[in-house]
DNA sequence: ATCTATTTCTTCGCTATTGTTGAATTAATT
DNA sequence: AATTAATTCAACAATAGCGAAGAAATAGAT
């Protein structure tokens, strides 16, 4: 039961579709994001897994919005980043940021 | 045995440790490195497993070394970064500046 | 010389956590 | 009852992680 004490790729990159999103981030919108940033398919369950994973964990916390009027309105789960989970992300920022600063260019690079 | 289209954080560091240390890339000095960045302690098993994973999905690859003449001087096995490698972590740096553009600042963030 | 201890580095086996998928469920509207 | 939007579930595959075993070399004693 130990738990990572980083945030993995997958993580953050939800982590940071919760604050991109600010108050629409629910399940549907959030893999649309990913989709639209990664270029690939990203199924709900995997993005729901994760969501849950990183609610146990404290850097987001949901609430049960309002059934919406239209059809199939189920009432929807909506998701903000806590304070921690804020954090998490800067200092994974911070860290990627130094490593990659020396980074070699790719040789068919259009600069 | 579906192989995952993106580097998870391990990887990534992984990749980034081989390309700081050059021509010294080989087990041990990639655990130091990232142990060094990332503040904890790293076993070298998992390295290595995340290496022959990473030799595997052809984003590295090795050589074995001339064994050094020095107690405990066993052969290294030493390791580059292929051009598939470089263009990934290239496209995974891409994303995430991207992503990570207009983020919230920390409530007691120090400018 | 050769045997044994010590050092450095790699490989192995196993467990836990994370990521993925597809199907099932819930709750609303028509 | 059919349809739609959304979430949850169950089973599985891949990644991450750890500790111990194994292999190859030198050093020191005998």
């Amino acid at each position: 039961m130990t738990e990572r004490s980083y945030l993995g790729e997958f993580e953050l990159v939800i982590l940071l579709a919760v604050l991109r999103l600010g108050g629409e981030a629910y399940g549907v919108p959030i893999a649309r994001e990913l989709e639209a940033h990664r270029g690939r398919d990203v199924s709900l369950g995997s993005v729901y897994a994760a969501l849950e994973r990183l609610e146990l964990k404290g850097l987001i916390r949901s609430s049960l919005g309002d059934p919406t009027p239209e059809r199939g309105g189920k009432a929807k789960r909506y998701f903000v980043v806590t304070a921690e989970g804020l954090r998490q992300v800067h200092e994974t920022r911070r860290v990627l940021t130094k490593l990659w600063r020396n980074l070699p260019a790719l040789k068919g690079e259009r600069t």
